[in-house]
DNA sequence: CTCCCTCTGTGATACTAGTCACTGAAGTCC
DNA sequence: GGACTTCAGTGACTAGTATCACAGAGGGAG
């Protein structure tokens, strides 16, 4: 755990107040996340906000046997909304998050980031615009299960990946099929559909993107 | 649009301290909603927050093609979280509510609505217990569509039905099989192998539950 | 270079769910 | 009672996805 250094935190959050600011560097940590490691568990019990300084998280759900599907992501300046929510009354988790790539988060005593509510403008619409962003990018997770088939499924994942990583999206086969619940195999032949439109290049370990949009 | 009876919200939120009633008392209106009308459209701007006093409302999310599935039902004492969290800037609804049965509902300006959070715990608290009531609800939603077989989507929406409208599902095979976003013969085999062990009996336009746990 | 492990490609097959075509049953209106 | 409409049941077929089995390619470790 580290002391929350001042510049790091108002490059990813300019939008807090001063004062707010002092009291997120006096009562908040920072913990480094590694690549691959879990910061939250379905089930746990929930004793503080995070908020992303660096790196990716990814939220996802998982059932009894394992299987998993992506919910969303998490970048530099957004908050896990689930952790807001929970503060009331130390509520259990309902999701997983796992870093994609090494992070930094910030933990915030629950019963601050409550308090702030009433008392730091920009904390509380931080929260609200949080929810309300959360919300939505489930919506449309939602709505790629419910109503697309899996070959579109796997374009709006691309996309999003790509939004939130870049054009080089280094995951095998396996993992995407994990990612959105699928099997290798399945994944393996929609990509090599999709190679042959030449909106990707398939490489061992990653995919190399040219354009999503046209497909 | 009446105006709002002291008693009538008094029964269904009862949480609300006495000067928070006496505001939504004085500034929020009733609206009358029939059977089968629409509260809320995609893409309609909001301007109130939405409690529902009687009645029962379904939510649900609607694609281009106009296939729907049901997010979830409110009930008496719910309010549409949507409708919460659009307030701070006049944002636009992501999802379709419709009046399952004849309903009222109280409308609350946004900006009141908005103001409450600071000055009254009480409504600050029931907004944060509504944001963490849908949000979960969605979750569940969302993985049994992810993880689970039409079967099991059909037997988690019967249970859902039975608890907000009882043993006598008045609904034909047809509108179950839109709420589902599956086709009618498909929902008809299901729910004939349903009746086959005995957990329900079916007639025309309306559905017998004896039992759905021991399925 | 060779061994080994992981990742990828591919055919065969099975299953689930959606679609089509049709039949009959129940209720409504005249 | 007969005509009409809506709802439910059923068989045949199709499409999409999952599963199984196996082969080959790429890269790392010795």
């Amino acid at each position: 755990m580290e002391i929350p250094q001042k510049d790091d935190i108002l490059k990813q959050f300019p939008q807090f107040e001063q004062p707010l600011l002092e009291e997120i560097l006096k009562h908040s940590t920072i913990r480094q996340v590694e690549e691959g490691e879990e910061v939250m568990r379905t089930g746990q019990y929930i004793r503080s906000t995070v908020l992303l300084l660096s790196g990716l998280l990814k939220v996802y759900r998982e059932d009894d046997e394992g299987n998993e599907f992506l919910m969303y992501y998490l970048e530099p300046g957004n908050a896990c909304a689930m952790s807001m929510m929970c503060t009331a009354r130390d509520e259990q988790s309902q999701i997983m998050a796992k870093a994609v790539t090494e992070a930094e988060v910030i933990l915030i005593p629950s019963h601050l980031s409550e308090q702030w509510l009433a008392k730091y403008k920009s904390w509380h619409n931080f929260v609200i615009a949080s929810y309300r962003q959360r919300f939505e990018e489930l919506l449309q997770t939602l709505d790629s299960i419910a109503f697309k088939g899996l070959d579109e499924r796997l374009l709006f994942y691309l996309k999003r990946h790509v939004k939130v990583s870049g054009k080089e999206i280094r995951l095998s086969h396996q993992q995407i099929a994990l990612e959105l619940n699928s099997s290798r195999e399945v994944i393996s032949r929609l990509l090599k559909k999709l190679e042959q439109t030449g909106a990707i290049t398939l490489h061992r370990n990653y995919i190399e993107v040219h354009d999503l949009e046209l497909v």
